[in-house]
DNA sequence: AGATTATAATACCAATCAGTATCTTATTAT
DNA sequence: ATAATAAGATACTGATTGGTATTATAATCT
């Protein structure tokens, strides 16, 4: 986006690699929690001046805005490509429990996710993070109600329930599972408890 | 338990005041969360020196061990006796939902539950502390457990669950639920959640 | 009264923090 | 070649952190 480095400028060349910048803050906010991990110490490891990062951050507001959409554009994707599959309801149900469940490292489900981290601290940021949470939850929600209200144009989906609750009881079930896998809790133990909660919306063997 | 200023000791008498200190910790790493709180600040805050923190408690586990003792039993302890009660299984599931979304006041919503908090970054925290967490855990856990069992015996759950299960099931909506309002949902929503989530246990209406 | 004991309070330590002033270096424009 | 520009790098600031050495104080014991 910003990479200008062909067309020819004045002043010194920029050499600090802000992808290494943004992946390295974004690794070190989701395993330690965005609150508890300083400037300083991002800086270091990406081996970057802090007159170097402010210049292109401004400050860890903005870092912090740009790390969501990293985060948003390389995680939370998998999840709403998901949805995009064009699966049957019930079919795309086994498909999200098996991604959060099964599909994930062993690191991830330790980390549990990012935005629900941020979530959790909204108002200890700055104006654009907490603006960027914001977007991006709702951007989530969106997502998955179309991914409802096509459903129930299919007819796969009938009960009557609002296409806005029904999405946000699956965001909510699927996001404790994400932090109860942080959490430590044993991944059958999850998988029963979503299974139990997304029952009833499937459609009814009997 | 340790106020033994009526014996008679040798030197210079005992004036902080260990409960105040307790609680403001409580308080402070409950609305802020455990890892944003430095011990220069509860000590300022609840004007005790820090030296004499330090001879009572040890240093941040000690507390941290003391404020979740306090923390359950002035707490959680409150969700738990709802199950002593002796009410249904059916009303007991009301009240501990009218308890989660209606009986809490505007701050105890939005701080959550600091076990919730101090379990999230367990790994962060001293030995002490992770053994409280672990020991509170189980206690809750075991709670719900015999009250399912109860349940059981007295015919007023009777699907084919394990009482393990339905009560790992009903912490966990529950511990949503209370996530879910701290990070800003609307009553509303998070009570037909809740609902529908829970619907699954009761005996149905047909 | 004087020794002993334990607590209170102040002041300090080195480390780390967010943020910046200053200086050096590498490029383009003239 | 020289000026202008912009980025890199070092080193600094004042504040805060966890933790402690030191000193003053208030009680009991002999």
């Amino acid at each position: 986006m910003n990479n200008q480095k062909i067309v020819n400028k004045k002043g010194r060349p920029k050499t600090l690699d802000l992808e290494k910048l943004k992946y390295i803050a974004m690794y070190n906010y989701w395993s330690n929690g965005p609150t508890n991990v300083s400037l300083n110490e991002i800086c270091y490891k990406a081996k970057i001046s802090k007159p170097g990062f402010y210049r292109e951050f401004g400050g860890e507001d903005g870092l912090m805005k740009s790390v969501l959409l990293l985060y948003k554009n390389s995680l939370i994707q998998q999840i709403l490509d998901i949805l995009k599959l064009e699966k049957t309801f019930d079919e795309t149900l086994d498909l999200l429990m098996a991604y959060v469940i099964e599909n994930r490292d062993k690191e991830q489900k330790e980390n549990g996710c990012l935005l629900a981290k941020f979530r959790q601290s909204r108002k200890k940021f700055g104006k654009k993070t907490q603006e960027q949470i914001d977007i991006i939850l709702e951007e989530r929600y969106l997502v998955f109600e179309l991914w409802i209200k096509k459903a129930k144009s299919k007819g796969e989906f009938s009960l009557p329930l609002t296409s806005n609750f029904v999405a946000n009881y699956i965001i909510s079930q699927l996001d404790y599972a994400v932090s109860g896998l942080a959490n430590g809790e044993k991944n059958n133990n999850i998988k029963n408890v979503l299974t139990l909660a997304l029952s009833v919306l499937r459609k009814k063997i009997s």
